[in-house]
DNA sequence: TATTGTTATACTCTATAACTATA
DNA sequence: TATAGTTATAGAGTATAACAATA
């Protein structure tokens, strides 16, 4: 069959975002973690006392669709709150949150590695700064 | 804020592709077509007669998700089916369907034009086989 | 026996609007 | 007046299971 498609990078773009997400939710599943449950950890650990909104912002998750992801992050005992004030509550990740974190963090690293190894390497080193300036070039968003 | 998110391959591949998809669709609404839409509206024209369940392979969508995607299409007069067995359909283009086809191209290509301007010039060229090796690597998709 | 087309259904992700309370 | 947190809800996209009819 013809494939008019894949010569287009945007088109290659969601095939190959698609193809090594689903790659990567498996691998996370027996951890019982989600991307983004993996990303949210990883940003609380780097920016202890963060905002859910600020995180939100971060991560470009809307405010709204980050209560029920941090709701099972505390409910699993991952993650915990302390208020900064009468409005915003400070996030931080548990001791049972920095050792979950360590596992998701090894499956992500060799994850990772293998992406790039899949790269030929003439392309390697191009990949990444290629897509960051797909992603990063807009502007920063509002939430 | 501390970002130890965007030095992943992966990470950046999903954020770039969320990005840019959601760009596309927004320039495609005018047109009523969606992502999936243009995406099979090409392969048809490339592959006139083709049925439903091979489309859905190449696209890897799979055939239960084909009937509400080619029903729309069909409702809209932009895709028409041919017996070729008692079994098997073939799907083909329209009229109207070459014609909004011909929009939606207008709109991919300088779409796609302009992904590439973003991108550093030194990583242009690699953008586009690195992406392909990333999910064309994978085996055939069963359906 | 494998494949095509289809129906029904559930789950996840994302978007929008609205509300309360506080800075 | 803007922001934080929340609730409720709707719309896509995707996945699974099952079925009838035909190759």
């Amino acid at each position: 069959m013809k494939d008019p498609l894949s010569h287009y990078p945007g088109y290659a773009l969601r095939r190959a975002a698609f193809a090594t997400g689903a790659e990567l939710s498996a691998r996370l599943e027996p951890l019982e973690l989600r991307q983004s449950d993996v990303s949210l950890l990883m940003l609380i650990q780097a920016n202890p006392g963060a905002t859910a909104s600020a995180l939100g912002r971060k991560l470009d998750i809307q405010r709204a669709n980050m209560v029920p992801i941090l709701k099972r992050l505390e409910d699993a005992g991952l993650v915990a709150r302390e208020a900064i004030d009468g409005k915003s509550v400070g996030l931080e990740l548990t001791g049972d949150g920095q050792t979950k974190l360590a596992e998701a963090r090894r499956i992500i690293e060799s994850f990772e590695a293998e992406l790039l190894e899949r790269v030929p390497a003439a392309h390697r080193q191009h990949l990444l700064p290629a897509l960051n300036a797909l992603w990063n070039a807009g502007a920063e968003p509002t939430n």
